[in-house]
DNA sequence: ATGGTCGCTTGGCGA
């Protein structure tokens, strides 16, 4: 089983890189974030036509937006509101493909946070940590849920001292604060999550899936961040049998900013 | 230290 995660920054303007992306990655399930757009004009008959006839859609007009893409059909489809927004951030389904065991799966777009690293001076960032910390104690509330569950998404967290460029001089850039890597680890932790990615590929290599929209040629200082995550639980560990960045995308024609990222799955 | 670029919409916000 393949499931890909992807911010895909407007699911209508790039609908050609989606099939290019399915076309050479061929996952089972794709989850996209940043999809930006209301569930009444989601592509539904294109991506239908790409062979994802199971879809668990939650958008908006204009920002956010999440989806989960399958092969397979998916049961049990919710979204969770959470800090009192309704603003699409969150859809979860469970995989029920014939032979399989029943997988949940969840699809995150965590809030980016804004410029500035204070909740005080930072109504976004408040709101970021607010996020983190609601999910961390929902899962708490429901460890005892299904056994089989992968957890996706745009983070907005880098918590690796080798998921940023400059581990030096962004600790005090959103997304690489010890407070955030903090509260990431919390709700890894509260979730008994294990990060898949980082079981494969060793935490002493530098890995990143965002590069910079603001910067002329993103490969020439490789300034990147690894804001996009692959969490699976306990059970699922032993099954993992490849994790693929696909940093292509990044350099294709009208590129999002954030790269696809996989895991293969022996189920 | 600052500004740089996208996407959704057409002025300005969010990333």
């Amino acid at each position: 089983m393949k499931i890909t995660t992807w911010n895909i920054n407007s699911v209508r303007l790039r609908l050609s890189s989606l099939a290019r992306l399915i076309t050479q990655v061929s996952p089972d399930i794709i989850c996209l974030q940043e999809t930006k757009v209301r569930d009444e004009l989601f592509p539904v008959k294109d991506v239908e036509a790409l062979g994802y006839p199971y879809q668990a859609i939650s958008g908006m007009k204009g920002y956010n937006g999440v989806a989960i893409l399958s092969k397979w059909p998916l049961i049990k489809i919710k979204t969770k509101v959470w800090c009192k927004k309704a603003d699409c951030r969150h859809v979860f389904a469970t995989i029920n493909k014939k032979g399989v065991r029943p997988i949940e799966i969840h699809n995150f777009y965590v809030p980016a946070g804004g410029d500035i690293p204070d909740p005080e001076k930072n109504i976004k960032f408040a709101h970021k940590l607010q996020f983190l910390k609601e999910v961390a104690k929902w899962q708490e509330s429901r460890r005892s849920s299904p056994s089989a569950q992968v957890l996706v998404g745009d983070l907005n967290i880098a918590p690796l001292p080798t998921d940023v460029w400059s581990h030096k001089q962004l600790l005090k850039e959103v997304s690489h604060t010890p407070v955030e890597t903090k509260a990431l680890e919390h709700l890894l932790l509260a979730g008994s999550w294990t990060d898949a990615v980082r079981e494969i590929i060793p935490p002493e290599e530098p890995l990143f899936t965002w590069w910079s929209y603001r910067s002329k040629d993103y490969t020439k200082n490789n300034r990147g961040r690894r804001l996009d995550h692959i969490w699976i639980t306990g059970t699922l560990k032993k099954h993992i049998s490849e994790i693929d960045v696909f940093h292509a995308t990044r350099g294709w024609e009208k590129p999002s900013d954030h790269v696809p990222v996989t895991i293969t799955l022996a189920v």
